[in-house]
DNA sequence: AGCACGCCGACT
DNA sequence: GTCGGCGTGCTC
């Protein structure tokens, strides 16, 4: 028998890329490895996974460096090109090595198997697979008895036709990008679930991405409901499994199997989800896709949405992105033409949206005794929807009883001693809590500063308001729902089914109940407090605002008949700003277009390209140290020619847990003059930190959400 | 990032 | 005498 050469193969592993390995390294293999396939390699003193990339070894290590590969992990069929291709983009773009970002997206305990292990589960899922679909826990049960499938709206029939003629005229090159706009309870699902039929029928997979798992079992319901097997959905029962950060490491291997192997038919996840492994992927669905937490916010700072469309123009296939308040990103390429945009226009049955209201807070009689939050009109609305059984729910995005407690005498105000933040009054359970490095300390029966005994807390939270309300409407069912009232298991499904079942009577909540909810009874929406947004430094806030107070409106009068009596109230200081009046017809487009013309005026995303690097130091000398000489190199490079470099300022909560925040914009026209930047800045960035002791750690944010 | 090596201060 | 602090350097 001939002797095969020994050959170089390209792997990538799990090193950062400021480790000097930046690219996949090279090892040595007896035997030819498909690209994709999952090994195992010495690293220094280490043993870790990796996986053989796809390319050319790039010889950079002289051969007899070399080591060779241990193991390879021959059970499961290899990743596909187009799923490295896919991790390639994502760690090119957004600046971070191959392998980090690779062996990241794989389920952990993927990466600590062995063949036999592997064999183990693989056996495990088989019998998984083979048992009925009921029975996973994969999905939730669908809450009422399976309905088939409903009639089409005349709009709904429409979308989907456009949405075929799209298709059919793509043929063998991708379909543009489709923004299926329309309102809460405008029938989105329903194309969604339609969209997904087509697919599945032509034997090809579907990935759903939603924000938040947990706050949106009824699209999941939905979901499982039509394609999870029973007699209703009319065909072969399809797999449905879920992939999210709360299932349990087994559970989520389990889930990736299904996925990889194709076996799994739809897969309903999270941001992680984009990198799930799909090998028959024939359409992504992205649902509210303007929501913030697409945006993975540590390590690698990827935009879950903007990938679902990189992979569906990779792979040639339809990307739906809905929601019912665009982000301004999608709506302008939209308006570009780069995207199709389909209407939804209406709520499905007719109902109305809520009629808005906006009381302005300086015509306000004071009454004496009650603090402004709960005027006399807003208390009167809640009366009478009480008196007619009727539920209400009241949106203040502040948790805690008040932000902040206050001295009279000597003035002395509730700090955190590590942050550059208030401690907030929890009054449920006597504490300070610092909601940014989590100090906590018993509330103190006096001022710690002056031994005052009057001390009093300054501003409302929702568990200040929660107590108003019992004080103000005695006999009234109500329920506070907020991170402190869910924090433990099965806190917030409990709530929520109070909720539903007609046990409380009205809502209290942060911004917590604004999303995915189906609250039938509710007739009225107020939000207490939200002016703050208006005027933030940050300018993606109105947007932002808008979506939330769109959301939060859209809760009432889900039910048809209740919906002409639905209203949403908006108590604010400034009733004739823009954002408001907007709302006040329901007018997303007029929003969109006026900041769209301050964005395009002031040069910010989508008409600019951002970058936010952040350094956090002991000192703030350290962390402004480092910035300014990043900033000076930058302004120096070549490279940077058309973009702009921001002067480094502290980050709105500047000190966190004794550590300095400090951070800077970076601003080009283009995307490709932002990468080039950031290509040429990063290396030269790794070696800075050397140079500045106190530095404790940076990092880059390509797309930052919030500035 | 891990994980070594390495060189100085307070403990059984 | 050594245990351990974290600075510096390396990993195909």
């Amino acid at each position: 028998m001939a002797e095969l050469p020994v050959q170089r193969i390209r792997v990538a592993v799990e090193a950062p890329q400021h480790s000097g390995l930046s690219g996949p390294l090279d090892y040595l293999s007896e035997r030819a490895l498909a690209p994709g396939s999952l090994v195992r390699v010495p690293l220094g003193r280490r043993e870790l996974m990796g996986i053989v990339w796809p390319g050319e070894p790039d010889g950079g290590a002289e051969a007899a460096a070399l080591r060779p590969i241990l193991a390879e992990l021959d059970g499961l069929p290899p990743l596909s090109a187009s799923w490295c291709q896919l991790v390639e983009f994502a760690a090119s773009y957004y600046q971070r090595s191959i392998g980090e970002l690779a062996l990241a997206v794989l389920p952990p305990q993927l990466r600590e198997l062995d063949n036999t292990q592997l064999r183990a589960r693989l056996k495990k899922l088989g019998k998984f697979l083979a048992s009925p679909a009921e029975a996973q826990g994969s999905a939730p049960e669908a809450e009422e008895a399976p309905a088939g499938r409903p009639t089409l709206s005349p709009a709904q029939q429409q979308v989907l036709d456009e949405l075929d003629a799209l298709l059919d005229a793509a043929r063998n090159s991708a379909p543009a990008p489709v923004l299926l706009y329309g309102i809460t309870g405008s029938g989105k699902t329903e194309v969604y679930l339609r969209a997904a039929e087509h697919a599945l029928a032509q034997g090809r997979q579907v990935l759903v991405l939603v924000p938040e798992i947990n706050l949106t079992p009824q699209l999941e319901a939905r979901f499982a409901e039509r394609f999870g097997g029973s007699a209703a959905s009319g065909g072969a029962a399809h797999r449905i499994v879920s992939l999210h950060s709360a299932l349990t490491p087994a559970q989520r291997l389990r889930n990736w199997l299904a996925a990889h192997l194709g076996e799994a038919d739809l897969v309903l996840g999270t941001r992680l989800a984009v990198f799930a492994s799909m090998p028959r992927l024939g359409l992504i669905v992205v649902d509210e896709e303007h929501d913030p937490s697409y945006k993975q916010q540590d390590g690698a700072r990827y935009s879950a949405r903007d990938l679902a469309i990189y992979r569906a123009h990779q792979e040639k296939i339809p990307v739906i992105l809905g929601s019912a308040t665009p982000s301004l990103e999608s709506w302008q390429r939209a308006n570009e033409g780069r995207y199709k945009r389909l209407l939804l226009p209406g709520r499905i049955g007719g109902g109305a949206l809520p009629r808005v209201r906006l009381f302005d807070m300086k015509r306000m009689p004071l009454s004496k005794g009650v603090t402004t939050a709960l005027t006399t009109p807003l208390l009167d609305a809640l009366r009478l929807r009480l008196e007619r059984g009727e539920q209400s729910l009241i949106f203040l995005n502040r948790r805690g009883y008040a932000p902040v407690l206050h001295c009279a005498e000597c003035n002395w105000k509730s700090d955190c001693p590590h942050c550059s933040a208030w401690r907030v009054f929890h009054k449920g359970d006597r504490t300070l809590r610092c909601h940014h490095c989590g100090f906590t300390e018993r509330v103190p029966s006096a001022c710690p500063s002056c031994g005052n005994q009057d001390i009093a807390p300054l501003g409302r939270g929702t568990e200040r308001l929660e107590e108003q309300l019992q004080e103000q409407l005695p006999g009234a069912r109500v329920l506070r729902i907020d991170a402190d009232s869910t924090k433990h298991k099965g806190e917030l499904e409990a709530q929520l089914a109070a909720v539903h079942s007609g046990e409380v009577d009205i809502l209290v909540g942060t911004q917590m109940v604004t999303k995915g909810h189906d609250f039938r009874r509710i007739t009225l929406v107020a939000a207490v407090n939200p002016d703050g947004a208006l005027f933030s430094s940050d300018f993606r806030a109105p947007e932002r605002l808008f979506a939330l107070l769109m959301q939060a409106g859209g809760r009432a009068g889900r039910d048809a008949e209740a919906a002409a009596r639905s209203e949403m109230w908006v108590q604010t200081w400034h009733p004739e700003h823009a954002l408001y009046q907007a709302l006040k017809q329901h007018d997303f487009e007029a929003f969109a277009k006026s900041q769209l013309a301050e964005r395009e005026s002031a040069g910010l995303p989508p008409f600019a390209h951002l970058a936010l690097l952040r350094a956090e130091g002991r000192t703030v000398e350290a962390a402004q140290g480092f910035l300014k000489a990043a900033a000076a190199f930058a302004q120096a490079m070549p490279e940077a020619q058309g973009c702009l470099v921001y002067p480094a300022i502290p980050m709105s909560v500047a000190r966190v847990a004794n550590v300095e925040r400090m951070q800077m914009l970076v601003e080009a026209g283009s995307r490709g003059a932002l990468q080039r930047l950031l290509w040429h800045w990063m290396p030269e960035l790794h070696a800075l930190k050397r140079e500045h002791k106190g530095l404790l750690r940076w990092a880059l944010d390509v797309d930052p959400l919030a500035i």
